[in-house]
DNA sequence: CTTGACCTTGTAGCCACTACAAGGTGCATA
DNA sequence: TATGCACCTTGTAGTGGCTACAAGGTCAAG
């Protein structure tokens, strides 16, 4: 399979798929004849794992460490809940974060009275 | 007043001052005998205004835009709401997106039965 | 007259990509 | 066989919004 064809699969880019290589998160595959990529099976799983991690937030370097893990299925798993569990801690911070904002945002346009921009209430809630 | 004691005044740094005068944002303000910035009650309220506004999730570009609407009082706003409504509605998009995320990765670690790595369910639902 | 807090410029780094440019490969069609 | 075109290659630079230095200048207090 060529980088394309990955990519489509994955739902990425090719230049997102070389740019993990480069940054080691995915290992450099053999080469065909013609100096293409050529991937497998293993490397479709690998690019999946990445790709959903990263869906659910988690940063690159939180998908190496689980990457890791995942590698060592016999030990404990504690570092891997510790792992969810702290960027589970994290979105709910950025939740509440984002529905004050919200209010925040919601209040200002509501008192808009669509007249001048000398009037114009979300100009004032900016100015202070 | 000098950069250090404009950026206390509004929860920055002079790192950010002195970055927001490279992009643009602050015009350049006079300069004391011995070079250093002489910031006045007008940059302080300009300085503030952008805070306001970026800490509302603004962009950039948005806070751009919003500070010359607001620098011709005449004008309809209606730029203005249209500006602060389509951030509305990214919010409001981005609090669907993180609540769904929030829900995937609560089941998740609910599921984990703190076993070895092989049986780790947060491991399985990434892994597909 | 030295200490130390503050300031200056300039450059590089962060994250996670994304966007080129300039050229090579491979396959279908005329 | 030639040509066109999609795809691939490497390398470099840009995005947003800062943040972190390094190497040096300024200024008030002790």
């Amino acid at each position: 399979m060529k980088i394309g064809a990955l990519a489509r699969k994955t739902g990425t880019t090719a230049e997102t798929i070389r740019y993990y290589e480069r940054t080691g998160l995915l290992e450099e595959p053999p080469r065909t004849a013609g100096n293409y990529r050529d991937y497998g099976p293993t490397e479709l799983a690998r690019l999946r794992f990445i790709r959903r991690a990263r869906d659910l937030g988690f940063t690159m370097a939180e998908v190496r460490q689980l990457l890791s893990l995942s590698d060592d299925p016999s030990q404990s798993c504690e570092a891997v809940d510790s792992i969810a569990s702290l960027h589970l801690r994290e979105v709910d911070r950025k939740l509440g974060d984002l529905r004050k904002l919200r209010t925040e945002l919601r209040h200002m346009v509501d008192d808009c009275q669509h007249g001048a921009v000398g009037e114009c209430r979300i100009i004032e809630v900016l100015s202070g």
